[in-house]
DNA sequence: TAGTAACATACGGACTAGCGTATGCAAAGA
DNA sequence: TCTTTGCATACGCTAGTCCGTATGTTACTA
């Protein structure tokens, strides 16, 4: 594939709501990408303050970049030959928050589900 | 693969806490699930009732309640022999709603990119 | 007890996403 | 102008995801 874009970024039609949430999400389905938010949360950065973060190939960071400002998570401000991204708004910030808090919440479970195998996991979650 | 479950699920070591956020939110990444947590959000549904709602199988759509449950987005209750669905917490909601907000906001950039081609659309979010 | 309805899971195939590497391009400096 | 730096994008590959279909299991019913 070209990019991390989502598939709804290539497609032009069929494009109803629910695919287009489903594809903004995807912004944060990749463990990257959360991590790439959470850097930014902290403060602006460059592209290569990313890469030094990160420990990733400088490509491999920008194509998850290019996702997150389609999402529309991030933005990008040109500085002389630098490029400064930072979160686009407030709510981004709150999805991750909610999210982190939920997943917190949920760890206890979470993690005793994951030692176990997964039918086991699921099994675990169901009333069969 | 055996089910929709994001792969953190099946995969006991390398559980950093970004990667099992990025399995979180890739529970919203599929438009059949946020389809079905939209349809959950206006009253708890059986499985039954999801799929006609839907128009899939049955089997889809209980593997991606499946994936909703692992990602502690909803339970199950059964019953007598059907197995009701809800909501877990009001965060799940707040998430939702975020996301639609953002997504509608950003609704009149997304469209004008979509119709452009990929490299275009991304070009335009870019200062280069 | 046999049959059926409700649901979960397994399997093979098609598609998608992320990775590493390579390449292109603009801005700044020598 | 030539080189370097910062960044974006393209390409081939592997692994993960989704779908349709098939099958197994449990609760209710005749």
């Amino acid at each position: 594939m070209t990019s991390n874009l989502p598939a709804a970024a290539r497609r032009s039609t069929d494009l109803d709501r629910a695919e287009v949430l489903g594809s903004f999400f995807q912004g944060l389905s990749d463990p990257t990408r959360v991590r790439i938010l959470e850097l930014l949360e902290e403060r602006p950065r460059t592209v290569t303050e990313l890469v030094e973060a990160l420990g990733l190939a400088q490509g491999r960071v920008s194509s998850h970049l290019s996702c997150l400002r389609w999402c529309g998570y991030v933005e990008a401000r040109v500085e002389g030959r630098f490029n400064r991204y930072r979160l686009v708004d407030e709510r981004v910030r709150e999805i991750l928050h909610l999210g982190e808090a939920i997943v917190r919440d949920n760890a206890g479970r979470l993690t005793s589900c994951l030692v176990l195998g997964t039918e086991d996991a699921a099994r675990a979650t169901t009333g069969r």
